[in-house]
DNA sequence: ACCGCGACGATACCGAGTTTCAGGGGCGAT
DNA sequence: ATCGCCCCTGAAACTCGGTATCGTCGCGGT
């Protein structure tokens, strides 16, 4: 015995391959899934929540991740809140696929999980906040703010690759990209682009920086550096 | 006379002010804006859009700037195309400040936002991804999409602080946070001497331009814009 | 049997957004 | 001046997501 909610999930996600996603009434799930519109809307609240079944569970779960971190492991913390998000989507399997491609193709549906993401980055964020403050250094929001970003970006990275099938060993992949975000030394992905910036001039005096910059906008701008 | 359109804002930004925003319907803001709900639907598109009236115009100067970048000088033009978001919010001024109390009270726009955001550091990304793949490196996706949710992170932070009014020189601290982010380590000797020239858009007049990197000299370096 | 409670269904209603049709006012061409 | 064209506007009907209300059914406890 499937329980409602199961039932109307599996109707919704079927009708939203056949048919599109705004093509896709209330009504027609329901039907489906041989339930009431009330239900609906009593297990859901939007049509749009259908689409994320267990948000809540696993924000819940991030959540408690992040309260058993320590300042003195801070890196550990935010590393396993962010596997955990991982594996949600690796166990949804098929699920996390037909969203990705629902995602792909509706807007309304993109933002919401982008701001479903942000969610999980302000736990990490506000749990990050905490942690740095104790460890104390300068600009204890900002470096909060971008770590969270970080870790966030380097995961949806990761995933995103993994759902599209670009990786076999998603997992290997993420330590990568973990280990390039948090690891101790790192002072931000600045510091790892292994990249020089070009410095044009050093000691000319100003009028001939000027004389260059203007023969420079005289050149064809394919040809300038 | 002014237009329908900045009278429908007009109307809008009051009516939230007054009553919230999920109490104020369309039908309220065309009657005291003396239009008919078809124009403001033609207008805006709906009820949300009418809070960040001036986004597609944002973008689109955003793309232009991003445009304009070299692999050289890629880190100039994020850090000024970034400089657009945080010039058109102080630009605006009271709306800014209407719009954040909005933001933060009703999460339908908060995420209205977010994917705003989002859409701008979609353009950063993109771009990054260009620039250094020509300059080649380890793992170009990841440390674009770094790259680009640290600049528009660390952006954040910065006019998130203005509009609590938690700054007095808002210019500043978005150098700092940009430095903290895209520059390479400044200690060195060669960043002391050195002096930068990147020119990044050429509609202008080459004397003006020449006149602006002159006068940009003689300023101490983080003053620089 | 009685009660409480939680889940479900039916209905009415609100408001956002779309579609369609009907003016209406500039504006250049003849 | 008149005609035709086009763009902007208004009016009204419609779809659909989401809310609120109320009645019903099942089920365990007493």
């Amino acid at each position: 015995m499937t329980s409602s909610r199961e039932r109307m999930v599996e109707a919704a996600f079927a009708l939203f391959d056949e048919q599109g996603y705004d093509a896709t009434t209330v009504e027609e799930i329901v039907e489906r899934a041989g339930v009431s519109r009330s239900t609906f809307f009593r297990a859901f609240g939007s049509k749009e929540d259908v689409i994320f079944p267990r948000h809540d569970d696993l924000q819940a779960r991030i959540a408690a991740r992040l309260e058993t971190g320590t300042p003195a492991s801070y890196r550990v913390a935010l590393r396993e809140a962010a596997a955990l998000v991982l594996a949600q989507y690796l166990d949804e399997d098929q699920l996390a696929l037909s969203r990705y491609r629902l995602t792909r193709s509706v807007p309304a549906l993109r933002d919401r999980e982008i701001a479903s993401m942000l969610g999980y980055q302000r736990l990490f964020r506000e749990h990050a906040r905490r942690w740095l403050a104790e460890l104390g250094g300068p600009d204890v929001d900002l470096h909060a703010e971008l770590l969270a970003a970080s870790v966030v970006t380097a995961h949806n990275v990761v995933l995103r690759r993994w759902l599209r099938g670009e990786t076999a060993d998603p997992w290997h992949e993420f330590d990568d990209a973990m280990a390039s975000v948090l690891a101790p030394d790192a002072s931000g992905p600045a510091a790892q682009q292994g990249t020089t910036v070009v410095v044009l001039q050093d000691d000319r005096p100003v009028e001939e920086v000027v004389a260059s910059v203007r023969e420079a906008l005289s050149r064809p701008a394919s040809r300038r550096r």
